[in-house]
DNA sequence: TATCAACGTGTAATAAGTACACAAAGATTA
DNA sequence: TAATCTTTGTGTACTTATTACACGTTGATA
């Protein structure tokens, strides 16, 4: 049983799957982990190596360790799986349909990450891991599809009260580079100068007085993220 | 091991208990049920029976049955113990630490749910079962405090946005009865001529041309919530 | 030096939020 | 039956947020 288990368990401890038998329901996180690129909103996905969904592919995660904390799995996940550390990440919900896993009984706490791309580079380990734009992603294994959806109508809920997405971008950024973001986590075109003014009025950037240079236009001014203990 | 579970299992069938011992993981759900009664705010305890926490009251909750889904769960547990049926629930959100719980390792879902007082009379079953003002709460078992804090916490972001609160009250109210529930939810004063303007844009109310008369002053109008297929 | 692409900025109109006061309806009671 | 009490129902002026919208400037490139 737990195939989805099989999955995740590719990386973990093969003491584990001794374990596996005795599950009557088995308890895993998964990771919806978000990274932008090239104006585009992205996903890492993993290829889901259950012959149920060949070709198929999945969000990284796994069984829990009966010693750690659900909170503290999905980092685990992500250190293991992609060297990822440090990182933004959120419980979304739980999924936990008597069918969602073709071989097993299996319920899931979704977290989603943000995280910069370019910052972070994998060190992709065992599988086949791979970045996917949002927008291209059509079927996925199990219902991380619907998983997908949950955290992302999260994320597009959450970018205009809290200063999340700056995990997506580097350090130092432009209002462009931050408007682009902004469309494309919510998927509409916004108008530069209300765009702006908005973001001014949240007061959570710094202001660099320094400018692009690598760009063939115009520079704009570079901001980073204020620092805040509470906000 | 799994004490949660035996508090659960009170009214659970025998046979699941033998399951226990083979748990890695227990998996629960767990329910914050409010009502609204004396212009306060109110949670469904029960006592623990569980000596850790004697004489403490937690939430009700079950472990799931592996043959159902996760979030038909809290809708049995209602049922079961409370005899309610058709309420509003909505899940939270999944708390894991390893030692939330006294006696074994026990992941649960909490979920919240909305229910009117006075039409649901609870039958209540075989434990104590009590409604306790929210203001008045202070030591619950388990980590069934924070558990209560974020249901709150979500059903305060909520009320502002989506007609949710309908579900507290009976199906015709004044402005004056939905204006006390919304300053209990929210513990605070809201001006009456601004909060009617805010809930008249909303739309969410239809004028039953009929008045309070049950009352020892000036009645007011009574509405009841629009039906709506989808807002 | 002309062209291109993106930068940076402001105003007018509309909508939403806040603070605030008074006359009228029933119930009660003197 | 008149006075009093509690609660109802209503509107305006002020401030703040949202939206729609255009032009001159900067630096890179051809």
């Amino acid at each position: 049983m737990c195939a989805e288990t099989l999955n995740h368990l590719k990386t973990a401890e093969a003491e584990k799957a001794s374990h596996l038998e005795f599950f009557n329901i088995g308890v895993s996180v998964d990771c919806v982990i978000f990274g932008f690129e090239n104006k585009e909103l992205k996903v890492l996905l993993i290829k889901s190596d259950l012959e149920e969904f060949s070709g198929k592919w999945s969000l990284l995660g796994d069984l829990i360790d009966p010693h750690e904390d659900l909170d503290t799995a999905p980092y685990r996940v992500l250190k293991q799986r992609t060297g990822l550390d440090n990182v933004f990440l959120q419980q979304v919900g739980s999924f936990g349909n008597v069918n969602r896993h073709p071989s097993g009984r299996v319920i899931t706490t979704a977290y989603y990450s943000l995280i910069n791309i370019r910052n972070h580079h994998l060190k992709i380990s065992d599988n086949e891991v791979h970045w996917h734009a949002v927008d291209d992603i059509k079927e996925l294994a199990f219902d991380h599809r619907k998983i997908m959806n949950t955290c992302l109508k999260r994320l597009q809920g959450q970018i205009m009260e809290e200063p999340v997405v700056f995990n997506l971008l580097p350090e130092k950024f432009s209002l462009r580079e931050l408007q682009d973001l902004y469309q494309s986590i919510l998927r509409t075109k916004l108008d530069r100068r209300n765009f702006r003014k908005k973001i001014s009025l949240k007061s959570w950037l710094e202001d660099l007085d320094e400018m692009e240079n690598d760009v063939p236009h115009r520079p704009g001014r570079l901001y980073k993220v204020k620092k805040m203990e509470k906000l």
